[in-house]
DNA sequence: CTTCTATTTGCAAATTTAGCCAAATAGCCA
DNA sequence: TGGCTATTTGGCTAAATTTGCAAATAGAAG
């Protein structure tokens, strides 16, 4: 009979989180969220040309790139020395432009909490 | 004259892109996509509960609840001396959701390119 | 072959993150 | 008040991430 530990997380369902932690820890970075936004509108580019947009070491730029490519959303293809990078799930941009508004409300919401704040101070004294 | 530095990110866009990294690096731990999940699936649920069904220490995963708080995914009620976190934004599970699938297909991918690697090399001896 | 240019990799320093234990806090109840 | 439970915080260590410089690779062109 199997011991049921009633609600403990599972190693299957522990290997699915760390997938999806995989991708989304690659996408948590401002440079690389640059990239695939940049990506997106721009289509393929070359790391040179990132680099020259983003002003950090192209080693740097480089690495971020290759990190993407690990985690399966960026694609490359060569044209003589230089490889260009492709965005593979363009859909990903809806999700980053739906969290930004998220994200425009809730300082919106936090910056109306604060001013009512301030207010209600001023009346106090 | 404003000087046209032609493509370089400018620091209004720098900080759209720290923001927005800041949500994902919060969501990008398999614990805290766990917390996440739970709480999408089952409602508001306090740290001990969450606790039990991680199987780490209670103040790893107190901290991570703040954290997830702090980016503005959860938010808190009390009731008696418990402390019910709550996912503002459910709508969040559905690109976890998405994100998962596109991640089961390349996984299928790879293991075809791999199984017909293997079919090629065993052919050729 | 030599010399470019584009890109990646080795390495080390600085920073951040994750985790646990122990101690502090906060609210409930007797 | 004092004890009990739930949660958070301080402090510490181990591990992971980020970054630039310098060196290695790879391909193109003279």
């Amino acid at each position: 009979m199997k011991k049921v530990e009633l609600h403990l997380m599972g190693p299957h369902q522990r290997a699915k989180y760390e997938a999806l932690a995989g991708v989304l820890k690659a996408l948590a970075h401002p440079t690389r969220l640059f990239i695939v936004e940049e990506l997106a509108r721009q289509g393929p580019r070359c790391v040179c040309e990132l680099t020259e947009r983003i002003g950090a070491d192209i080693s740097t730029v480089s690495r971020h790139l290759a990190l993407l490519k690990k985690e399966g959303l960026l694609s490359t293809t060569k044209q003589g020395t230089m490889i260009f990078y492709h965005l593979r799930f363009p859909c990903v941009v809806n999700f980053l432009e739906c969290l930004h508004s998220a994200l425009a409300e809730q300082m919106e919401e936090k910056l109306h909490l604060l001013l009512k704040q301030v207010g209600e101070e001023q009346g106090v004294y």
